[in-house]
DNA sequence: CGGCTACTTGAAGGATTTCAACGTAGGTGG
DNA sequence: CCACCTACGTTGAAATCCTTCAAGTAGCCG
């Protein structure tokens, strides 16, 4: 794989290998590029959809607010996920997507999409295999959220975080930047910006993590797996089955 | 749409109207049922998947175990709903699918849906469908375990419940049957057993709903409705947008 | 320097959990 | 037919985790 690759084409990568011609298709995906100044939303809860984004650089979230004010963030978006994907199928968004920082984002018709499924069988996968991740990972978002103490959360986040961004090579070893204050935390853990303060100065105690400003240590990865009942399985992050890809050569 | 149409159908009418082909089709898909007894796992998280189920009768529950057995239920499944829709996606499950009561099940082959996305685009975004759908069941639940009351979560599940047997005509007016105990409740909430009693009985003392054993009665939707900040937009109970019924019509 | 935002810390309060006891209903076996 | 057992729901009291309120600090920028 070139190192130029966009995040994308580096996280599909660890599904299967792509061929020169997929790798075309989704760079004419990709396309069409345009920049997201903090704070923008890609596309907002109760209104249509609109188009479908990759990110491929910056962070985003994707939100649902009570209507008291009170928001839940589902799950942030790092370069190489999709926003929308779902586009074609309904009517208005679910929830909103906003940029958390600056962003790089490629977007395009939701109509490309359905394009993609009749025309590129197996990339058709790679983005259902997308969707059921994502998926996955609200399941486990769940069980933090339903079943995990506040510490749990927090180190099983981070971890998530460290997992996600080395999958797209944007970690450095077990550091890196994590673009967010302690509200977005709080709404993303389902606790109090107070707690979300106090729960990470334990994790500085307890010598798990350090932190300077936004960039993140994880001092000890596997301490931290244990604190959060940690287990990777559920971010998917293995080889396609192997009967689904004789499957798909077939074809 | 005949009485006898199984559930499935019946939710999927909701969002297109199937021609006589693709009913036979679902017919087809749905032909090897089995019964399962409660308590009997259809696939078991850290496992191969096996096969795809489509419930038709009773109701199932789709769960995430931490190591030390705190448990946390992420969804019901009820009849018309699809149980390891991705199997084909996945070497192992990421979660298990347990019987609740006893069940109805139709089995088929991951290579089922491969098959049927390949043959019948219209059926496959109507699977698509309901994988979107339970993304944004899930969504819901999150933003309920992270940022609603217990009281809020109680009122909030009851009221999906409901929304979501009326679709496959399970429910008598605004009565019920929810054949669960406390525990799974509490499972489902986030909460614990005894505070499920307390919730109840709180939400009784209101006025907002009766019981009689595992009978519920929401006795003022719209009082629960406004106690949760209930919406069911997420419950995607709409049409189809008329642009994805054009392009479908177009093949 | 003042004013903003973000983070931290202490203290008090509240929602929920835990522990424990009790009641009821249904099922089983003597 | 009754005694016993188990599963389930309820209720009270104490404990805990987390939130809220409040105040203080640090950094940044005009």
């Amino acid at each position: 794989m070139k190192e130029s690759a966009s995040p994308l084409v580096r996280k599909l990568t660890l599904l299967m290998p792509l061929t020169e011609e997929e790798r075309a298709t989704l760079a004419r995906l990709e396309a069409a590029v345009r920049r997201v100044p903090a704070r923008a939303g890609l596309y907002v809860q109760g209104e249509p959809f609109g188009r479908v984004f990759v990110v491929r650089e910056g962070w985003a979230m994707r939100c649902r607010t009570l209507s008291d004010g009170r928001r839940q963030i589902t799950n942030f978006a790092i370069p190489g996920d999709i926003l929308g994907l779902y586009a074609n199928l309904l009517e208005v968004a679910d929830h909103s997507a906003v940029a958390l920082t600056d962003m790089e984002v490629a977007e395009f018709a939701p109509d490309a999409v359905t394009a993609l499924f009749r025309d590129h069988p197996r990339l058709a996968v790679a983005f259902a295999w997308c969707g059921a991740r994502e998926e996955s990972i609200l399941s486990e978002k769940a069980s933090c959220l339903g079943r995990r103490t506040a510490l749990e959360r927090v180190a099983h986040l981070l971890l998530e975080l460290l997992r996600r961004l080395q999958a797209v090579r944007l970690a450095q070893g077990d550091r890196f930047l994590l673009p967010v204050n302690q509200e977005v935390l709080a709404d993303t853990l389902g606790l109090s910006v107070v707690h979300v303060s106090r729960t990470l100065s334990r994790l500085r105690g307890e010598g798990l993590i350090e932190t300077d400003g936004q960039n993140l240590y994880l001092k000890s990865v596997a301490g931290l797996a244990e604190a959060a009942d940690f287990d990777d399985l559920y971010l998917y992050y293995r080889r396609m089955p192997v009967r689904m890809q004789r499957q798909l050569a077939a074809e």
